[in-house]
DNA sequence: ACAATTATGTAATACTTTTGTCATAAAATA
DNA sequence: TATTTTATGACAAAAGTATTACATAATTGT
């Protein structure tokens, strides 16, 4: 099949390649814009395209004059990538039907499934909605977790950890790993805080807890 | 095929040995340039040059000020090599766009490791993920060692010694070299260290044990 | 906007496993 | 056989992990 593609827009080079490796991860093609101009001379040209990042702050042409263009002509949506601190003008996003915003920093995980959300109300794709290992089924829709049946309440930081040990099953994962995935990527924290959040989610999960498993002197792994 | 050509810059002669004779044997091409102005000579010349190794510390031009002049021109990954106990300014690093951190000492593993996930991301190759020989099967992505089909645990010592074993089988290692590649480049304990390793790691391996070879008055060779 | 609640990250401490060293036994060499 | 080198097992030291408590940040409800 077909892959979906995704344009990029970012004046920054690291940005974009960051954005782009973590797409290209769930399979995504992704085409990469330094600048409006030429974001908008990609668009044109490929009539393929599904999806378009865009940063807000970009020298020549800003993001919300790209957005505004496209809009012109298109419906294709548009998540825009805004700095931190920067104020998001929400009212001028809704006026140019922006979709949805994304702060930096974001941990990849966010925007893909921000991504993924949008593509699947707008192409109805269905995504893999449900997880299941050794008893602990994650459903993703409601995102609820249970373990034999029953319900378990986790926080945000161990829903994105089971789940990313879910995704990773039999696979060792280092804790500079798991911090890049689960959390954002400039965040710089002690790796032992993961420690703490593996502690509280085995403790969630009972007797499962144990499917976590501590590979000494390397980080973590996930196996039924 | 042409040579990957990476740069390694650094004041100390015995560092930048260090770092050279680990990536030519893995068959990197490294140009060495002993302070930051002949480092950004030399990358100036060689548009070739596809990652730089950078130590922070440096008299006159220290690793910062080098980052920050090639930054302004390209894109090229670079390692920043930070002394121990001295802080990472993280912030500044990442605004400079430094790609990955090593802190002496580190390991001659480490760094390889980082110099190819760095260059496999960029450049986009893969690598061997199972190692076999003589019935020992050894799973990086899962970091299980089977004997025979039966999972065998190993810490991780004996894991890096023989995934260094089978690295090079057949051939004759010496103590030192062993402890160079395996241990920390900064190790200086007793050589004989490695016999208990090697012992315990035969000892696990039953009777695949054997293949480690014991070769008197110069050290060991695993063979099938 | 405020207080109350919850989540998250850090630090200190307790705990566990791994690792290195030593003493001694065994084996290989000359 | 004397000498050098390696094997082995016990144990102390080091390093990694688990756990707890707590401060701070984020969220929620009023």
């Amino acid at each position: 099949m077909e892959k979906i593609k995704i344009l990029v827009v970012d004046d920054e080079a690291r940005m974009r390649k960051l954005v782009k490796d973590f797409l290209v991860k769930k399979d995504y093609e992704v085409i990469e814009a330094e600048d409006g101009a030429k974001a908008l001379d990609y668009f044109y040209n490929d009539k393929e395209i599904a999806l378009i990042i865009l940063d807000v702050m970009m020298p020549q042409m800003d993001g919300w004059q790209v957005c505004k263009e496209i809009r012109e002509s298109s419906k294709v949506p548009i998540i825009m990538l805004t700095a931190r601190g920067e104020e998001r003008d929400e009212l001028l996003g809704f006026q140019l039907g922006v979709d949805e915003y994304i702060s930096k920093p974001f941990s990849p995980k966010i925007l893909v499934a921000r991504v993924e959300a949008i593509l699947r109300r707008v192409i109805g794709e269905e995504k893999q909605e449900k997880m299941e290992a050794g008893g602990i089924v994650i459903d993703h829709a409601a995102h609820i977790v249970s373990v034999d049946g029953e319900t378990v309440e986790l926080s945000y930081k161990e829903y994105e950890l089971l789940t990313y040990f879910m995704e990773n099953q039999g696979i060792a994962l280092s804790r500079e790993k798991i911090l890049n995935h689960v959390w954002n990527y400039d965040y710089f924290g002690d790796a032992r805080t993961i420690d703490t959040h593996v502690k509280k989610l085995r403790n969630k999960l009972k007797d499962k807890g144990e499917l976590i498993h501590t590979i000494w002197g390397l980080g973590y792994k996930f196996e039924v």
